[in-house]
DNA sequence: CCTCCGATCTGGACAGCGTTTAGATAGCTC
DNA sequence: GAGCTATCTAAACGCTGTCCAGATCGGAGG
């Protein structure tokens, strides 16, 4: 955590040497493995992701990275984190990118689920920590620049929640949805139906038009004819 | 594949040992194996289930299972596909419950999440061998007394769908809310919100209330307002 | 400037994993 | 009873996560 310019500086001032990459002792080495992490995560996928991979990657031992992080599950929880990080910045230019706020929770169910698609060994390892070190606050945290626009964009959207615990329901149900459309999407059962909808995309928004996010009102409305 | 009345025979003309346990060469293992596999998952949780560990468990050495499995992978689907024949009786067994047509689909929802609350191991197993093996297909096809019935239940409600692929496009919204909602609903943040509602079930129902499962009618009924 | 301290990294070790191979064993068929 | 084939074991391989003793090095105190 101490690990910001002060390393840096240490890293400069050694040598002669062109590259700025093996500088002294390591340099700063958290951030280096968890940039070898990705690495390996996008060309070799998740589960060539072991500790030591991600120590040969970086050139260090296999011992290196228990400095830096005490398992490795918490290195793999940094990776994730720079994911979830990455997915609130994705989610909040859909929302400022989008036609109109009556489309924008649609268009950040569609960033959602894009980013997902795009990164899915990412996405397996930011659930999956998520899941089994009950991480998720944190990491929702990271990425509040995104997901806490949700219910704002709700809201935007014309949708008149009948209570404050209404619209925390109406941003799980939404977010549910999207976390499960993500992890579906790649079956290969749906392939002749994504072809036939022309293209993933397609389908995708497809299905979000099919799966309604409902305000109590909303929800009256429709129980009523 | 050539293991089911055959070898039970081998295994029954054994000796006048009381248990029908340890039989012959071994008797069937696949099943045993399999069967090792549920408790292990059951009592340690997914990441203690080994194949040296299920083949502990049912007593062999680590090399028998790949005498019935090419895999570990392919025993992980074994395990799974156990999984899925109980999800579809349970999806069924709700569906019959229901006391009317025009519920039956929540319930369905609520028992696929119970049966994956339930079993969160088993769940898990059952999702990722889909996932890396690309195997959902004959999986929901062992579940399709169940899943099968989705659509028809829906039909049940009154959903009036404007097409096959509008009924088959809310299917698959449906699923994947499901899927969605079941592996989110462990998280800790939610402890409270649930506590609020009267227990995990009711958090799941208000959820499920939340997602409105739109046929293409219905769709353009809301849009109008 | 030199010394010492504490952080960082290495080499080696351990148990456990998935998988393969060669060889033992036991039921089935003739 | 002999031979065949399916089944199982023992041992080994390379890999993994993790820990330990010791080497290495940057920076603080004298």
């Amino acid at each position: 955590m101490a690990d910001d310019a002060t390393t840096i500086q240490k890293t400069a001032k050694r040598g002669p040497s062109p590259e700025p990459a093996k500088p002294y002792h390591h340099g700063d080495l958290s951030r280096a493995l968890v940039a070898a992490g990705r690495r390996i995560l996008e060309s070799e996928g998740p589960d060539a992701l072991s500790l030591r991979a991600v120590a040969r990657e970086a050139g260090v031992s296999p011992a290196a990275p228990y400095h830096h992080f005490k398992d490795k599950g918490e290195l793999l929880d940094a990776v994730a984190a720079e994911g979830w990080r990455e997915l609130g910045d994705a989610i909040a230019r859909a929302r400022t990118e989008a036609a109109s706020p009556a489309v924008a929770v649609t268009e950040i169910g569609v960033a959602y689920i894009r980013f997902a698609r795009e990164n899915p060994a990412l996405y397996r390892i930011m659930y999956r920590m998520a899941c089994d070190r009950n991480t998720m606050p944190e990491h929702a945290k990271k990425a509040e620049g995104g997901i806490g626009q949700v219910a704002e964009a709700i809201l935007a959207a014309g949708a008149q929640p009948t209570s404050a615990l209404d619209l925390q329901l109406i941003q799980i149900a939404a977010w549910c949805t999207a976390h499960g459309i993500a992890e579906m999407v790649g079956f290969k059962e749906f392939e002749d139906l994504k072809e036939e909808l022309g293209g993933e995309e397609a389908f995708v928004r497809a299905v979000l038009a099919h799966v309604g996010i409902l305000s109590g009102t909303a929800r009256a409305m429709l129980q009523h004819t």
